[in-house]
DNA sequence: ACTTGACCGGAGGCATCCTCCGTTTTACGC
DNA sequence: GCGTAAAACGGAGGATGCCTCCGGTCAAGT
Protein backbone atom coordinates (compact mmCIF):
# COMPACT_ATOMS: atom_id res chain seq x y z
CA UNK A 1 0.00 0.00 0.00
CA UNK A 2 2.70 2.76 0.82
CA UNK A 3 3.06 4.65 -2.31
CA UNK A 4 6.54 6.30 -1.65
CA UNK A 5 4.75 9.00 -3.78
CA UNK A 6 8.23 10.78 -4.68
CA UNK A 7 6.23 13.93 -5.66
CA UNK A 8 8.74 15.99 -7.79
CA UNK A 9 8.70 19.77 -6.50
CA UNK A 10 5.88 21.90 -7.62
CA UNK A 11 7.06 24.19 -11.48
CA UNK A 12 8.14 27.43 -10.49
CA UNK A 13 6.38 28.49 -13.06
CA UNK A 14 2.90 27.27 -11.64
CA UNK A 15 3.07 30.11 -8.64
CA UNK A 16 4.44 32.80 -10.94
CA UNK A 17 1.42 32.57 -13.31
CA UNK A 18 -0.85 32.03 -10.12
CA UNK A 19 0.19 35.11 -8.63
CA UNK A 20 0.10 36.95 -12.00
CA UNK A 21 -3.74 36.24 -12.59
CA UNK A 22 -4.65 36.88 -9.10
CA UNK A 23 -3.22 40.48 -9.49
CA UNK A 24 -4.45 40.73 -12.67
CA UNK A 25 -8.22 39.43 -11.56
CA UNK A 26 -7.46 41.70 -8.59
CA UNK A 27 -7.54 44.91 -10.57
CA UNK A 28 -10.26 44.17 -13.06
CA UNK A 29 -12.54 42.74 -10.44
CA UNK A 30 -12.27 46.24 -9.19
CA UNK A 31 -12.61 47.83 -12.37
CA UNK A 32 -15.28 46.27 -13.95
CA UNK A 33 -16.78 44.12 -11.05
CA UNK A 34 -16.93 40.36 -10.27
CA UNK A 35 -18.55 39.70 -14.13
CA UNK A 36 -15.17 40.87 -16.16
CA UNK A 37 -14.19 39.05 -19.26
CA UNK A 38 -11.92 36.11 -18.13
CA UNK A 39 -10.52 35.94 -21.07
CA UNK A 40 -9.55 39.77 -20.45
CA UNK A 41 -7.83 39.01 -16.88
CA UNK A 42 -5.60 35.96 -18.90
CA UNK A 43 -4.62 38.16 -21.61
CA UNK A 44 -3.56 40.93 -18.79
CA UNK A 45 -1.75 38.44 -16.70
CA UNK A 46 0.57 37.10 -19.75
CA UNK A 47 -1.07 34.29 -20.35
CA UNK A 48 -3.54 31.82 -22.07
CA UNK A 49 -7.15 31.02 -21.06
CA UNK A 50 -6.34 27.28 -21.07
CA UNK A 51 -4.01 28.18 -17.91
CA UNK A 52 -6.11 30.41 -16.59
CA UNK A 53 -9.38 27.90 -16.08
CA UNK A 54 -6.73 24.94 -15.23
CA UNK A 55 -5.65 27.18 -11.78
CA UNK A 56 -9.05 28.04 -11.32
CA UNK A 57 -11.73 26.23 -13.01
CA UNK A 58 -14.75 28.66 -12.40
CA UNK A 59 -14.92 32.42 -11.89
CA UNK A 60 -16.12 31.00 -8.26
CA UNK A 61 -12.75 29.74 -7.64
CA UNK A 62 -10.69 32.89 -8.80
CA UNK A 63 -12.95 34.91 -7.09
CA UNK A 64 -12.83 33.15 -3.60
CA UNK A 65 -8.91 33.66 -4.47
CA UNK A 66 -8.68 36.98 -4.66
CA UNK A 67 -11.34 37.19 -1.99
CA UNK A 68 -8.71 35.38 0.37
CA UNK A 69 -6.52 38.60 0.62
CA UNK A 70 -9.43 40.86 1.69
CA UNK A 71 -10.44 37.95 3.68
CA UNK A 72 -7.33 38.83 6.56
CA UNK A 73 -7.84 42.06 6.04
CA UNK A 74 -11.02 41.03 8.14
CA UNK A 75 -9.99 39.06 10.20
CA UNK A 76 -7.58 41.48 11.66
CA UNK A 77 -10.29 44.13 11.90
CA UNK A 78 -12.44 41.26 14.13
CA UNK A 79 -9.24 40.84 16.27
CA UNK A 80 -9.45 44.48 16.78
CA UNK A 81 -13.45 44.62 17.26
CA UNK A 82 -12.81 41.52 20.22
CA UNK A 83 -11.01 44.46 22.22
CA UNK A 84 -14.32 46.38 22.36
CA UNK A 85 -16.04 45.81 26.07
CA UNK A 86 -19.71 46.87 24.78
CA UNK A 87 -20.94 44.06 23.01
CA UNK A 88 -23.58 45.97 20.68
CA UNK A 89 -21.00 48.68 19.46
CA UNK A 90 -19.01 45.49 18.92
CA UNK A 91 -21.71 43.86 16.62
CA UNK A 92 -22.36 46.88 14.75
CA UNK A 93 -18.67 47.53 14.07
CA UNK A 94 -18.46 43.78 12.76
CA UNK A 95 -21.54 44.50 10.75
CA UNK A 96 -19.98 47.48 9.35
CA UNK A 97 -16.58 45.07 8.58
CA UNK A 98 -18.35 42.45 6.51
CA UNK A 99 -20.46 45.33 4.94
CA UNK A 100 -16.85 46.90 3.22
CA UNK A 101 -16.17 43.25 2.60
CA UNK A 102 -18.89 42.64 0.47
CA UNK A 103 -18.85 46.14 -1.45
CA UNK A 104 -15.23 45.07 -2.43
CA UNK A 105 -16.42 45.05 -5.89
CA UNK A 106 -19.32 45.27 -7.95
CA UNK A 107 -21.43 41.97 -7.52
CA UNK A 108 -20.10 40.78 -5.07
CA UNK A 109 -23.20 40.03 -3.43
CA UNK A 110 -24.85 37.95 -6.00
CA UNK A 111 -22.06 34.81 -5.63
CA UNK A 112 -21.80 35.02 -2.14
CA UNK A 113 -25.72 34.71 -1.78
CA UNK A 114 -25.45 32.10 -3.85
CA UNK A 115 -22.67 30.18 -1.71
CA UNK A 116 -25.07 31.04 1.41
CA UNK A 117 -27.97 29.22 -0.44
CA UNK A 118 -26.40 25.87 -1.70
CA UNK A 119 -24.93 24.23 1.51
CA UNK A 120 -22.78 21.96 -1.34
CA UNK A 121 -18.97 22.47 -0.11
CA UNK A 122 -17.83 22.35 -4.39
CA UNK A 123 -18.70 26.25 -4.05
CA UNK A 124 -15.48 27.41 -3.05
CA UNK A 125 -17.56 30.30 -1.66
CA UNK A 126 -19.35 28.46 0.89
CA UNK A 127 -16.99 27.90 3.47
CA UNK A 128 -16.33 31.67 3.78
CA UNK A 129 -19.53 32.40 3.65
CA UNK A 130 -20.51 30.31 6.76
CA UNK A 131 -17.29 30.98 8.72
CA UNK A 132 -18.62 34.47 8.44
CA UNK A 133 -22.33 33.51 9.62
CA UNK A 134 -21.26 31.89 13.23
CA UNK A 135 -19.05 35.04 13.74
CA UNK A 136 -21.60 37.02 13.40
CA UNK A 137 -23.88 34.95 15.20
CA UNK A 138 -21.06 35.28 18.16
CA UNK A 139 -21.61 38.55 18.29
CA UNK A 140 -25.28 39.11 18.12
CA UNK A 141 -25.57 36.02 21.07
CA UNK A 142 -22.84 38.58 23.31
CA UNK A 143 -24.89 41.98 22.70
CA UNK A 144 -28.07 39.25 23.63
CA UNK A 145 -26.29 38.50 26.67
CA UNK A 146 -25.67 41.97 27.45
CA UNK A 147 -30.01 42.82 26.53
CA UNK A 148 -28.67 45.04 24.03
CA UNK A 149 -30.37 43.08 21.00
CA UNK A 150 -33.50 41.94 20.55
CA UNK A 151 -33.33 37.49 21.34
CA UNK A 152 -35.62 36.57 18.45
CA UNK A 153 -32.80 37.88 16.00
CA UNK A 154 -30.19 35.43 14.32
CA UNK A 155 -27.04 36.18 12.83
CA UNK A 156 -27.76 35.06 9.99
CA UNK A 157 -30.60 37.52 9.68
CA UNK A 158 -27.92 40.03 9.88
CA UNK A 159 -25.56 38.68 7.53
CA UNK A 160 -28.36 38.79 5.10
CA UNK A 161 -28.94 42.29 6.01
CA UNK A 162 -25.38 43.12 5.24
CA UNK A 163 -25.35 41.69 1.99
CA UNK A 164 -28.14 43.25 1.59
CA UNK A 165 -26.75 46.77 2.43
CA UNK A 166 -23.88 46.37 0.15
CA UNK A 167 -25.71 45.05 -2.59
CA UNK A 168 -27.75 48.45 -2.42
CA UNK A 169 -24.29 50.24 -2.30
CA UNK A 170 -23.17 48.59 -5.22
CA UNK A 171 -25.96 47.86 -7.88
CA UNK A 172 -27.38 51.25 -6.62
CA UNK A 173 -24.89 53.39 -6.29
CA UNK A 174 -27.12 55.72 -3.34
CA UNK A 175 -25.76 58.59 -2.29
CA UNK A 176 -23.95 58.18 1.61
CA UNK A 177 -26.93 59.45 3.44
CA UNK A 178 -29.78 57.05 2.14
CA UNK A 179 -27.23 54.51 2.91
CA UNK A 180 -26.77 55.62 6.54
CA UNK A 181 -30.51 56.17 7.19
CA UNK A 182 -30.90 52.56 5.62
CA UNK A 183 -28.44 51.17 8.25
CA UNK A 184 -30.18 53.23 11.13
CA UNK A 185 -33.29 51.58 10.33
CA UNK A 186 -31.88 48.08 10.53
CA UNK A 187 -29.73 48.89 13.64
CA UNK A 188 -32.57 50.24 15.72
CA UNK A 189 -34.71 47.50 14.12
CA UNK A 190 -32.40 44.88 15.73
CA UNK A 191 -31.71 46.74 19.09
CA UNK A 192 -33.38 45.78 22.19
CA UNK A 193 -35.42 48.20 23.48
CA UNK A 194 -35.61 49.43 26.74
CA UNK A 195 -39.34 48.77 27.85
CA UNK A 196 -38.80 45.77 26.35
CA UNK A 197 -37.99 42.16 27.96
CA UNK B 1 -45.96 75.04 -41.86
CA UNK B 2 -49.00 72.83 -41.92
CA UNK B 3 -47.42 69.38 -42.72
CA UNK B 4 -51.15 67.76 -42.93
CA UNK B 5 -49.20 64.32 -42.41
CA UNK B 6 -51.85 62.05 -43.88
CA UNK B 7 -50.61 59.18 -41.83
CA UNK B 8 -51.25 55.89 -43.02
CA UNK B 9 -52.95 53.60 -40.60
CA UNK B 10 -50.80 51.21 -38.82
CA UNK B 11 -49.78 48.14 -40.45
CA UNK B 12 -51.25 44.91 -38.33
CA UNK B 13 -48.80 42.40 -37.93
CA UNK B 14 -46.88 45.33 -35.96
CA UNK B 15 -49.50 44.84 -33.27
CA UNK B 16 -49.81 41.09 -33.89
CA UNK B 17 -45.53 40.36 -33.49
CA UNK B 18 -46.05 42.96 -30.63
CA UNK B 19 -48.77 41.16 -28.55
CA UNK B 20 -46.97 37.76 -29.25
CA UNK B 21 -43.49 39.34 -27.89
CA UNK B 22 -44.63 40.42 -25.05
CA UNK B 23 -46.55 36.91 -23.59
CA UNK B 24 -42.98 35.14 -25.09
CA UNK B 25 -41.01 37.33 -22.83
CA UNK B 26 -43.60 36.87 -19.71
CA UNK B 27 -43.24 33.83 -19.83
CA UNK B 28 -39.51 33.52 -20.69
CA UNK B 29 -38.72 36.22 -18.03
CA UNK B 30 -41.02 34.22 -15.47
CA UNK B 31 -39.18 30.81 -16.05
CA UNK B 32 -35.32 32.05 -16.52
CA UNK B 33 -35.36 35.79 -14.91
CA UNK B 34 -34.66 38.75 -16.54
CA UNK B 35 -31.70 37.34 -18.53
CA UNK B 36 -33.06 34.98 -20.02
CA UNK B 37 -32.09 34.99 -24.04
CA UNK B 38 -33.66 37.49 -26.44
CA UNK B 39 -32.99 35.41 -29.21
CA UNK B 40 -35.11 32.80 -27.87
CA UNK B 41 -37.71 35.03 -26.46
CA UNK B 42 -38.25 36.56 -30.69
CA UNK B 43 -37.81 32.79 -32.19
CA UNK B 44 -40.72 31.41 -29.17
CA UNK B 45 -42.80 34.63 -30.61
CA UNK B 46 -42.20 33.43 -34.28
CA UNK B 47 -40.30 36.34 -35.12
CA UNK B 48 -36.98 37.12 -35.96
CA UNK B 49 -34.31 39.07 -33.68
CA UNK B 50 -34.43 42.37 -35.74
CA UNK B 51 -38.22 42.72 -35.26
CA UNK B 52 -37.53 42.50 -31.88
CA UNK B 53 -34.75 44.92 -31.43
CA UNK B 54 -36.77 47.06 -33.69
CA UNK B 55 -40.04 47.03 -31.17
CA UNK B 56 -38.17 47.01 -28.08
CA UNK B 57 -34.25 48.42 -28.66
CA UNK B 58 -33.18 47.34 -25.43
CA UNK B 59 -33.69 44.79 -22.99
CA UNK B 60 -35.03 47.28 -20.34
CA UNK B 61 -37.39 48.50 -22.74
CA UNK B 62 -38.96 45.25 -23.06
CA UNK B 63 -39.05 44.49 -19.29
CA UNK B 64 -40.51 47.86 -18.70
CA UNK B 65 -43.53 47.16 -21.42
CA UNK B 66 -43.68 43.38 -19.55
CA UNK B 67 -44.21 45.11 -16.44
CA UNK B 68 -46.98 47.34 -17.47
CA UNK B 69 -49.41 44.52 -16.97
CA UNK B 70 -48.45 44.07 -13.81
CA UNK B 71 -48.25 47.66 -12.63
CA UNK B 72 -52.22 47.96 -13.23
CA UNK B 73 -52.07 45.27 -10.84
CA UNK B 74 -50.27 46.95 -8.04
CA UNK B 75 -52.49 50.07 -9.24
CA UNK B 76 -55.12 48.22 -8.42
CA UNK B 77 -53.64 47.41 -4.92
CA UNK B 78 -53.11 50.57 -4.16
CA UNK B 79 -56.89 51.58 -4.47
CA UNK B 80 -57.64 49.04 -2.33
CA UNK B 81 -54.82 49.92 0.73
CA UNK B 82 -56.35 53.45 -0.20
CA UNK B 83 -59.19 52.73 2.02
CA UNK B 84 -57.28 51.58 5.07
CA UNK B 85 -57.72 53.37 8.08
CA UNK B 86 -54.89 53.34 9.43
CA UNK B 87 -51.99 54.85 7.94
CA UNK B 88 -49.53 51.97 9.52
CA UNK B 89 -51.21 49.56 8.41
CA UNK B 90 -51.42 50.66 5.21
CA UNK B 91 -48.06 51.57 4.60
CA UNK B 92 -47.21 47.91 5.83
CA UNK B 93 -49.41 46.20 3.22
CA UNK B 94 -47.82 49.07 0.51
CA UNK B 95 -44.51 48.07 1.16
CA UNK B 96 -45.85 44.08 0.56
CA UNK B 97 -47.13 44.75 -2.27
CA UNK B 98 -43.80 46.28 -3.89
CA UNK B 99 -42.26 43.50 -2.96
CA UNK B 100 -44.11 40.84 -4.64
CA UNK B 101 -44.11 43.12 -7.43
CA UNK B 102 -40.53 43.57 -7.42
CA UNK B 103 -39.91 39.64 -7.02
CA UNK B 104 -42.03 39.10 -10.22
CA UNK B 105 -39.25 38.11 -12.08
CA UNK B 106 -35.94 36.78 -10.67
CA UNK B 107 -33.02 39.61 -10.94
CA UNK B 108 -35.78 42.39 -11.46
CA UNK B 109 -34.00 44.04 -8.70
CA UNK B 110 -30.71 44.66 -10.32
CA UNK B 111 -32.52 46.94 -13.42
CA UNK B 112 -34.67 48.56 -11.01
CA UNK B 113 -32.29 50.02 -8.71
CA UNK B 114 -30.14 50.75 -12.27
CA UNK B 115 -33.33 53.16 -13.01
CA UNK B 116 -33.75 54.64 -10.13
CA UNK B 117 -29.93 55.75 -10.15
CA UNK B 118 -29.81 57.26 -13.11
CA UNK B 119 -31.76 60.10 -13.49
CA UNK B 120 -31.87 59.72 -17.60
CA UNK B 121 -35.59 59.54 -19.26
CA UNK B 122 -33.92 57.36 -21.64
CA UNK B 123 -34.28 54.67 -19.88
CA UNK B 124 -37.77 53.25 -19.66
CA UNK B 125 -37.69 51.58 -16.35
CA UNK B 126 -37.16 55.70 -14.94
CA UNK B 127 -40.70 56.59 -15.02
CA UNK B 128 -42.29 53.68 -12.89
CA UNK B 129 -39.49 53.89 -10.39
CA UNK B 130 -40.18 57.75 -9.71
CA UNK B 131 -43.72 56.80 -9.52
CA UNK B 132 -43.07 54.45 -7.01
CA UNK B 133 -40.91 56.14 -5.21
CA UNK B 134 -43.19 58.91 -4.58
CA UNK B 135 -46.19 56.38 -3.82
CA UNK B 136 -43.93 55.49 -0.99
CA UNK B 137 -43.36 58.74 0.36
CA UNK B 138 -46.95 59.60 0.40
CA UNK B 139 -47.71 56.71 2.64
CA UNK B 140 -44.84 57.27 5.12
CA UNK B 141 -46.05 61.17 5.06
CA UNK B 142 -49.48 60.15 6.24
CA UNK B 143 -48.06 57.54 8.40
CA UNK B 144 -45.56 60.37 10.04
CA UNK B 145 -48.61 62.50 10.18
CA UNK B 146 -50.13 59.77 12.55
CA UNK B 147 -47.17 59.52 14.58
CA UNK B 148 -46.54 56.11 13.57
CA UNK B 149 -43.60 56.61 11.60
CA UNK B 150 -40.37 58.40 12.23
CA UNK B 151 -39.71 61.54 10.98
CA UNK B 152 -36.35 60.95 9.89
CA UNK B 153 -37.86 58.37 7.56
CA UNK B 154 -38.08 58.70 4.05
CA UNK B 155 -40.45 56.89 1.02
CA UNK B 156 -37.01 56.27 -0.87
CA UNK B 157 -35.51 54.61 2.12
CA UNK B 158 -38.00 52.00 2.88
CA UNK B 159 -38.24 52.16 -1.25
CA UNK B 160 -34.34 51.07 -1.14
CA UNK B 161 -35.56 48.57 1.93
CA UNK B 162 -38.13 46.66 -0.25
CA UNK B 163 -35.77 46.36 -3.94
CA UNK B 164 -33.24 44.94 -1.32
CA UNK B 165 -35.69 42.38 0.41
CA UNK B 166 -37.00 41.33 -3.05
CA UNK B 167 -33.26 40.93 -4.25
CA UNK B 168 -32.64 38.81 -1.28
CA UNK B 169 -35.62 36.78 -2.15
CA UNK B 170 -34.88 36.30 -5.75
CA UNK B 171 -31.21 35.86 -5.30
CA UNK B 172 -30.67 34.19 -1.88
CA UNK B 173 -33.98 31.73 -2.09
CA UNK B 174 -34.03 32.39 1.67
CA UNK B 175 -36.46 30.00 3.45
CA UNK B 176 -39.98 32.11 4.26
CA UNK B 177 -38.75 32.35 8.36
CA UNK B 178 -35.54 34.85 7.67
CA UNK B 179 -37.61 36.74 5.68
CA UNK B 180 -40.28 37.35 7.76
CA UNK B 181 -37.05 38.33 10.73
CA UNK B 182 -35.89 40.44 7.73
CA UNK B 183 -38.94 42.24 7.15
CA UNK B 184 -39.82 42.37 11.35
CA UNK B 185 -36.24 43.99 11.45
CA UNK B 186 -37.01 46.72 8.90
CA UNK B 187 -40.11 47.29 10.45
CA UNK B 188 -39.45 47.97 13.53
CA UNK B 189 -37.07 50.18 12.58
CA UNK B 190 -39.10 52.87 10.91
CA UNK B 191 -41.77 52.54 13.24
CA UNK B 192 -42.17 55.17 16.44
CA UNK B 193 -41.80 54.16 19.42
CA UNK B 194 -44.19 54.69 22.56
CA UNK B 195 -42.03 57.04 24.28
CA UNK B 196 -40.21 58.41 21.16
CA UNK B 197 -41.19 61.80 20.22
C1' DA C 1 22.41 16.54 -21.53
C1' DC C 2 18.28 14.13 -21.65
C1' DT C 3 14.00 12.19 -20.29
C1' DT C 4 9.53 12.79 -18.87
C1' DG C 5 5.46 14.42 -17.25
C1' DA C 6 3.40 18.51 -15.80
C1' DC C 7 2.21 22.65 -17.81
C1' DC C 8 1.25 26.04 -21.39
C1' DG C 9 -1.16 28.49 -25.26
C1' DG C 10 -4.52 29.51 -28.23
C1' DA C 11 -7.42 27.69 -31.87
C1' DG C 12 -12.03 26.38 -32.20
C1' DG C 13 -16.91 25.07 -31.08
C1' DC C 14 -20.75 27.07 -28.99
C1' DA C 15 -23.91 30.66 -27.26
C1' DT C 16 -25.58 35.32 -27.23
C1' DC C 17 -25.86 40.13 -28.60
C1' DC C 18 -27.14 43.39 -31.91
C1' DT C 19 -27.06 45.43 -36.79
C1' DC C 20 -27.75 45.75 -41.50
C1' DC C 21 -30.04 45.29 -45.75
C1' DG C 22 -32.46 42.51 -49.37
C1' DT C 23 -37.13 40.73 -49.35
C1' DT C 24 -41.88 40.60 -48.09
C1' DT C 25 -46.14 42.40 -46.43
C1' DT C 26 -49.59 45.68 -45.85
C1' DA C 27 -52.53 49.87 -46.51
C1' DC C 28 -54.23 52.84 -49.75
C1' DG C 29 -55.72 55.04 -54.21
C1' DC C 30 -57.62 53.81 -58.35
C1' DG D 1 -59.19 43.62 -57.70
C1' DC D 2 -54.51 45.63 -58.64
C1' DG D 3 -50.35 48.46 -58.58
C1' DT D 4 -47.31 50.94 -55.66
C1' DA D 5 -44.45 52.51 -52.05
C1' DA D 6 -43.67 52.83 -47.35
C1' DA D 7 -43.24 50.05 -43.50
C1' DA D 8 -41.94 46.00 -41.42
C1' DC D 9 -39.75 41.55 -41.56
C1' DG D 10 -36.05 38.04 -40.90
C1' DG D 11 -31.97 35.98 -40.57
C1' DA D 12 -27.14 36.13 -41.97
C1' DG D 13 -23.09 37.79 -39.96
C1' DG D 14 -19.58 40.37 -37.18
C1' DA D 15 -18.34 40.86 -32.43
C1' DT D 16 -17.63 39.14 -27.89
C1' DG D 17 -17.18 35.84 -24.27
C1' DC D 18 -17.19 31.00 -22.31
C1' DC D 19 -14.79 26.83 -21.90
C1' DT D 20 -12.28 22.60 -23.82
C1' DC D 21 -8.90 20.10 -26.02
C1' DC D 22 -4.49 18.72 -27.63
C1' DG D 23 0.06 19.41 -29.84
C1' DG D 24 4.03 21.70 -28.27
C1' DT D 25 7.11 23.38 -24.48
C1' DC D 26 9.64 23.73 -20.26
C1' DA D 27 11.65 22.66 -15.92
C1' DA D 28 12.85 19.03 -12.25
C1' DG D 29 15.35 15.17 -11.50
C1' DT D 30 18.99 11.91 -13.03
Amino acid sequence: MSPKQQRRRPRSDVQRNRAALLEAAQRHFLQQGVGTSLEAVAKEAGVGAGTLYRHFPTREALLAAVLQTRSEELEARRADIAQIDDASEALRQWLRAMEEYFSAFSGLPEPLMAAAREQQPDNPLTVPCENLIATTDEYVRAAQGAGQVRPSVRGYDLFLSAVSVAWTMGAGATDEASLDRLRALIESGYRQQNDEE
